[in-house]
DNA sequence: GTGAACCCTGAAGCCGACTTGAGGTCAAGG
DNA sequence: CCTTGACCTCAAGTCGGCTTCAGGGTTCAC
């Protein structure tokens, strides 16, 4: 729909993010490419809310990866691979969201919970100690957005 | 408690971790120095519950920094850093949590729910996507337990 | 008393996800 | 014209979190 109006400047600051970032995604596949005026990226609107997905889905433990074959299942009949992809990220998302949610509570309570060790922490009594490890379990990585525009 | 017998090696199956990584949070303060034996490290049992712990925190998002923190407030009078730790982090575990649960659900409708392509669900409607940023986002960190012992 | 299996250290390598740097283009305006 | 500022590319650097490597010791069973 819209226009293609928006350069890249503007859409890093109203998404938060670097300008080098969005090229970096346009550069591994995560954004498509955008029209060009002379050369330089012209963005609309709809990019702003890919981003934000890919955010979301970034900070809920997919890797770039598997963000690609979410937002990218070109124009496949609701593809296979997303099938897959949700097969095998499905449990270790409520394994995340589980874990997020131990620790959670434990730093809610941190001061009022007898334990002040949390080697202690009856909390994570059930937490699976031995090998119960399975699947590559959430590559989860490194997310920094800085404050805002980039300074440094 | 339980006298010092385990042998990192022992240690590292029992957690399903590798050798190196339990050396590595030793070396960056994570993991007190056990005790040795000519040289070479004995754990009790206590040390488990650790990694667990360690596990468990990473995996909700904290960095090896903050775990710090958490499991290694000396014996601190339950520390001023620690309810400061959660104040700056529970927005952010909630946060993570939040997307978390987003993405599981967009990820277990995919294939009913009627937007096939992940940028137009309504489920990403209500995100922030101007610049509503604030602190450094739960910097979420590469976790790769392989299935066990070690290959490449 | 020797070989396999395990342990040690320190330095270097690797990976994902970005950022930074060097060197250059382009459009607008004083 | 010529500067300014936003943009361009591509290569290299950075950072957290580990693993691997090289070059030894130790333990234990035979």
């Amino acid at each position: 729909m819209s226009d293609a109006t928006l350069r890249i400047g503007e859409v890093a600051e109203r998404a938060g993010v670097r300008v080098s970032l969005i090229r970096y995604y346009e550069a591994i596949g995560l954004l498509p490419e955008p029209g060009r005026v002379s050369g330089q990226r012209r963005y609309d609107e709809s990019v702003l809310r890919r981003l934000a997905v890919i955010d979301v889905a970034q900070r809920a433990g997919l890797s770039l990866e598997e963000i690609k074959e979410l937002v990218d299942h070109g124009n496949d009949p609701l593809s296979e691979r997303l099938r897959e992809l949700a097969q095998r990220r499905l449990p270790e998302i409520d394994a995340l969201i589980d874990r997020a949610q131990r620790v959670r509570t434990w730093l809610r309570d941190a001061s009022t919970c007898g334990c002040a060790r949390i080697d202690e922490c009856t909390l994570f009594d059930d937490v699976d100690l031995p090998s119960a490890r399975h699947s590559p379990p959430l590559a989860v990585t490194q997310v920094e957005r800085p404050p805002h525009a980039g300074a440094a």
